[in-house]
DNA sequence: ATGGTCGCACCGCGA
């Protein structure tokens, strides 16, 4: 069974590279954030068209989570559904062959000074009770997503100039450690003890040619899934110009696919 | 040469 995670960075100009993709790799689930589209504009015909089929949480301009699936996903939950008041399209969970799916596109926190940041604090506590009130860690589940945290220094090139910023900083770091400790795993740390491999390179300043990037795109999972675990790799290709004109352009992030063996 | 980007939607904001 294979499941992804990817920061499409609006899904109507990644339309044709997403789709291209999928049918080469025919994950089971994909979840894809930063949609940037309303429910009722979403593709979904063109999605068909390779096998797949949606579940949508978006939102105008900003935002917007999926999950793609080849067979109907179970038990949809939209948001954090936590009777806060929040506009903010960033949670869809669903249970996809058996395993409980849930992809998220964290808040970034903009700068410490701006409000965006207490937001983002506040949504890593809200996910935490989202898991303890919903689920269990003896069930068999995938929480991944864009967190825009990365974990360790291992997981960028240039620590200087991110220790101690919206996504690399103690705080942030010990509400994602939260997260694992009510029991999850870094599935992609299991496998690679080594650093270096990133999940997303700023547009801005040459960052993919200079590989300065962070590891912020996870796939986490519960122990039960441990020992089902075969693979995670970054698609790092995913983040290069493509070949034909319609699908040229790349997202930001890669996808990162994890394969069970299930 | 010490900068350098996207996407959305409307020219500023968010990342």
């Amino acid at each position: 069974m294979r499941i992804v995670t990817w920061n499409v960075n609006s899904i109507r100009v990644r339309l044709q590279r997403v789709k291209a993709w999928l049918a080469a790799e025919q994950p089971d689930a994909l979840c894809l954030q930063e949609l940037k589209v309303e429910d009722g504009a979403f593709p979904h015909a063109e999605f068909e068209e390779v096998g797949y089929r949606a579940v949508t949480h978006g939102q105008k301009t900003y935002n917007g989570v999926a999950i793609l699936t080849k067979d109907e996903p179970q038990d949809v939950v939209i948001g954090l559904d936590d009777g806060v008041d929040d506009s903010q399209a960033r949670l869809i969970a669903a249970t996809v062959n058996g395993v409980r799916v849930i992809g998220g596109y964290f808040p970034n926190g903009g700068t410490l000074d701006s409000d965006k940041y207490p937001y983002k604090l506040a949504w890593l506590s809200r996910l935490r009770k989202y898991l303890e009130t919903r689920h269990n860690p003896e069930e068999d589940l995938v929480l991944c997503g864009d967190f825009n945290v990365a974990m360790d220094e291992r997981d960028m090139k240039n620590v200087d100039k991110w220790r101690g910023g919206v996504l690399f900083n103690e705080e942030v770091v010990g509400r994602v450690q939260d997260l694992l400790d009510w029991g999850l795993v870094d599935s992609f740390r299991q496998l690679h003890e080594d650093g270096g491999m990133f999940s997303w390179w700023d547009y801005r300043g040459l960052s993919f040619p200079k590989n300065d990037g962070l590891r912020i795109d996870h796939l986490f999972i519960t122990k039960p899934l441990l020992g089902q675990l075969k693979n995670v790799r970054i698609d790092r290709d995913q983040r290069k110009k493509g070949a034909c004109p319609e699908g040229s352009k790349a997202s930001d992030h890669a996808p990162v696919i994890l394969d069970l063996d299930r």
